[in-house]
DNA sequence: CTTGAAAGCTCTGTAAG
DNA sequence: CTTACAGAGCTTTCAAG
């Protein structure tokens, strides 16, 4: 695919942000998925030399396009069984930066500010019914939480983290 | 024998469920946090020697707690910028089957059923609105798709894959 | 970008306490 | 569980085309 003058502008850090190219994706892709390859196995899938992908690893985790590389655990698996959304309406802007320090419990996994007709949204993940309670209650302690409401996931079909590509699909307005 | 035919029953495998102890805990703390340590680095962090770290990671991993490990990678900086929560409304559980196909699109991160006022329940990443627009188009050409009501993010404050711990704070009842 | 090569470290398994 | 010792493989860097 050609590549399109005109840039959306996106906020950047003050890191060279250099526009990827198709080598470039198909390394981020490949990592997405299964980090811990070995350089020359993950050349010669995208068809690159064991030192070009090395070097232009380097580059991505040095630009923060790969924040990390992490192993997953199953949720599950490791006791605990309950994921749920939590949204939360809060009066004002008080109670955002309170909801900060829920950053420390290893139960709670997402913590975003949204738009629509809830303020702030939680994802997370307990052992149990009685220490999705127990957070909620923690949560009402707070100054300024006026409600919530929770999403109790009954099964998860999909379950991931960021991937490389596009879909060029969506972005024509659909048939009409 | 009477194999029930449920589609989703991929809960767990054939493998033994001893429970995690507390070194285990602690491997999967740190792997969660920073996959590629050695394993020298590891053992020394937790208390144990490199090959019985070996062993137990090598355990962990063939017992589905450590489900893959990955290249996290920073949604703004791989060009999209838009983060969204989508709530799915269908009509009877027509529209579920037909949702699975949208895990073939990058965008798609997560598709959960949910307990609520609500059915499904998407995480999605987009480049643009357009985006967005054309995603949310598709899924109500979705037969059974009632409604859906989007949450756009502003702004993440914490965004993780599950962790080790767990919070024994949260097992008793606060106070009340 | 490529190939080739060399040095150093890690992984992996084995052995013995 | 531990320490110790290998062989194999991978990473990383450098040189030259």
């Amino acid at each position: 695919m050609a590549n399109s003058a005109k840039t959306h502008d996106v906020r950047q850090r003050a890191q060279d942000k250099r526009p990827l190219d198709a080598f470039d994706r198909k390394i981020l892709g490949e990592l997405a998925q299964e980090a811990g390859l070995s350089y020359a196995e993950l050349g010669n899938r995208i068809g690159l030399s064991a030192p070009a992908v090395h070097e232009r690893v380097k580059r991505l985790r040095a630009a923060g396009r790969i924040r990390a590389t992490v192993a997953v655990l199953d949720g599950p698996a490791t006791g605990k069984p309950l994921l749920a959304f939590i949204h939360v309406d809060t009066s004002g802007w008080g109670g955002t930066q309170e909801l900060l320090a829920f950053s420390e419990l290893p139960e709670v996994e997402e913590i975003h500010s949204v738009a629509g007709d809830t303020c702030m949204l939680l994802k997370v993940r307990c052992a149990s019914s009685q220490a999705l309670e127990g957070l909620l209650a923690r949560l009402y302690d707070l100054p300024g939480v006026k409600a919530t409401r929770s999403y109790v996931v009954l099964s998860s079909y999909l379950e991931r983290t960021p991937q490389a590509g596009v879909s060029d699909t969506l972005e024509q307005p659909s048939s009409r």
